[in-house]
RNA sequence: GGCCCGUUGGUCAAGCGGUUAAGACACGGCCCUUUCACGGCUGUAACAUGGGUUCGAUUCCCGUACGGGUCACCA
């Protein structure tokens, strides 16, 4: 057959040349060992939380190699467009601070474009496709089919959801195998013909491999793998005449020099349809980083890819519930390099960003998210931060998702940060919150709208003790006493009570009193915080100032 | 079902032929302590399994089991 007869017919527009193309994708100009590497989301509406985990890898090997780390948007699917989604997408990533040097950007708004390899958009890049495309018609390497996608459907009716269906599928393989080899049979004229007809067709790849034979190949994380060849006649361009993930992903990494390939791997079942194209194109391949997957539990106790519906799958999720970004980020740099946790106690100030990523710290085995120890990565994270990051933050996010807190914060900035720095700042900070959503819980009966007594002093101690504590203590409160005179007043007041002034001394003879100091601070506790528990008395009291302090006990005593 | 990948405590994970098999999270206990939050100490708990190779296997090879992924004109 004359293919390239068979390649003018089928694409009669295409009058530009591979070595055209080729031309405006220079080598770039980078240092030895630059890494050149890309973030390529299909814009689903949001940023997944894989995608994510996959973009610190691209973000943390590009830029610690003086590489170019950039943002190509895979849209070639029509039917999943989704209107504002790349917006959407753009704006996680900003949010986050995932930095990248070229791609779809957004300024003032405005979809721009940033770089000298683009388009960075897929569905702007048909033109480059048709032209390889054509090439490989050309050669004898793909070829026209106009079965339609309705017809190999009927071929595979199975349910690949249902557990044991080996019958249907072998069956099902079989018939739609056959149906493609068919395919490949044609003669010109009957292409004309169709042509004639108007009948879409779609380009599928003649596909030269033995899948019993297996190819050797070294993928960056998984180590050393086996392959079979592949002897799928897959789609390359579809029938709207836009590429399938295969193909876009080799021309493009092709012709914007990628040098590492980051993906989830689940992309390693389709390796030999690359490995394939780049040999058919005469591409190099670029390194590849098939990364571990995150799992989750489902409600059989099974471990399953984290899907969409799941809480944590969005970033968004994340900002809802109150994390900060830079949690996200040590928590994915945790999963990401098993060292990371070791370096962060060494390293306790150094931007994350500075972390000596690595390659080979990389996790093999998928692993399972984790709230807990997100949890724990964000009490660290949020320890140290200063009171102004924590106000800033927390109000940021109250605006949006708990707005009357968000005027209290706003009411009377200068408590609220007083009240934040409590234990802040120390080689040992507190570490009472890792999340936004905890800080009132945590600080709020700052605020006289949100004190409320919600711990009870236990019956055993009498209610007399309790209003002479109280009271008593109000006539003693001096604002200029400093933290040593405060609590020995409060000692000595426990001593007069017939409470022990020390504990140990209670502990020694419980039954000489009727409690300790520390009862009798729990008193003062209650009525001043509303709770049993807060930070440290003399600060609070601080902060709130002698008016409120007082008010609020006499208010306990009038109500007991 | 075919193919591919994986398997060290509940979770994450060091280890890369000889170790009392680290550490972190979670959990229990103790200490510190006016509560809490820290901090310190400490405890429970692991190499899926069967064969090899080897003087010696958690580590290397093969099988088995289990788990996951994938099998589209979706990415």
């Amino acid at each position: 057959m004359d293919y390239k007869y068979l390649s003018e017919l089928l694409f009669p527009n295409v009058t530009e040349t591979v070595e055209e193309i080729e031309a405006k994708y220079p080598p770039r100009n980078l240092p030895e060992g630059a890494k050149v590497t890309r973030f390529a989301p299909s814009p689903t509406g949001f940023v997944h939380f894989g995608g994510m985990y996959q973009a610190v890898v691209d973000y943390m090997l590009a830029h610690q190699s003086g590489g170019v780390f950039f943002l190509r948007i895979e849209d070639t699917d029509g039917k999943r467009e989704i209107t504002g989604a790349v917006e959407a997408l753009i704006n996680t990533l900003k949010y986050y601070g995932m930095d990248y040097d070229e791609g779809m950007m957004l300024e003032n708004g405005v979809l721009v474009e940033k770089g000298d390899y683009g388009p960075y958009k897929q569905s702007e890049r048909a033109g480059i496709y048709a032209v390889y495309a054509k090439k490989l018609v050309s050669e004898g390497k793909a070829y026209p089919c106009f079965t339609t996608e309705e017809e190999y459907e009927a071929l595979q009716q199975v349910d690949k959801k249902a557990e044991i269906k080996n019958i249907d599928w072998h069956t099902a393989a079989a018939e739609k195998r056959a149906a493609m080899l068919a395919g490949r049979e044609f003669t010109i004229e009957e292409v004309k013909e169709h042509l004639a007809n108007g009948d879409p067709f779609v380009i599928r790849i003649l596909a030269d491999g033995d899948p019993e034979k297996k190819t050797k190949f070294t993928d960056q994380v998984k180590g050393a793998l086996e392959v079979p060849e592949n002897d799928e006649d897959f789609v390359l361009l579809k029938s709207d005449g836009i590429p399938t993930y295969h193909f876009a992903h080799a021309v493009d990494d092709h012709l914007m020099k990628t040098t590492h390939v980051i993906r989830g791997e689940d992309w390693l079942p389709s390796l030999p349809k690359h490995i394939q194209l780049f040999r058919y194109l005469g591409f190099k391949m670029p390194k590849y980083l098939h990364t571990a997957q995150i799992l989750k539990t489902d409600e059989n106790g099974n471990k399953k890819k984290i899907s969409k519906r799941d809480m944590g799958a969005k970033m968004d999720d994340y900002t809802m519930l109150g994390y900060s970004t830079n949690v996200v980020w040590e928590y994915l740099l945790t999963l990401l390099n098993s060292n990371f946790e070791e370096w962060r106690m060494q390293n306790p100030t150094t931007p994350f960003r500075e972390f000596p990523f690595s390659i080979k710290k990389m996790a093999v085995a998928g692993c399972l998210f984790d709230f807990d120890k997100l949890n724990d990565v964000a009490k660290n994270v949020v320890c140290r931060m200063t009171a102004d990051e924590v106000y800033d933050n927390t109000l940021a996010w109250a605006k949006v998702y708990d707005p009357d807190f968000a005027k209290a914060l706003e009411s009377t900035p200068e408590m609220a940060k007083a009240a934040l720095s409590i234990g802040r700042g120390g080689a040992k900070p507190r570490k009472d919150f890792g999340r936004w959503d905890e800080v009132k819980g945590y600080m709020g009966f700052f605020f006289d709208d949100y004190y409320k007594v919600v711990d009870e002093i236990p019956e055993r101690f009498p209610k007399e003790d309790v209003r002479a504590a109280l009271t008593k203590y109000i006539g003693i409160y001096d604002e200029s006493d400093d933290q040593t005179a405060w609590f020995d007043k409060i000692k000595a007041l426990a001593g007069e009570l017939g409470y022990a002034p020390e504990t140990k001394l209670w502990k020694k003879e419980p039954d000489r009193y009727k409690g300790h100091v520390g009862d009798v601070s729990m008193f003062l506790r209650i009525a001043v915080t509303g709770k049993a528990s807060s930070p440290d008395m003399y600060e609070v009291m601080r902060i709130l100032g002698r008016d409120k302090v007082v008010s609020r006990i006499k208010a306990y005593i009038d109500r007991m």
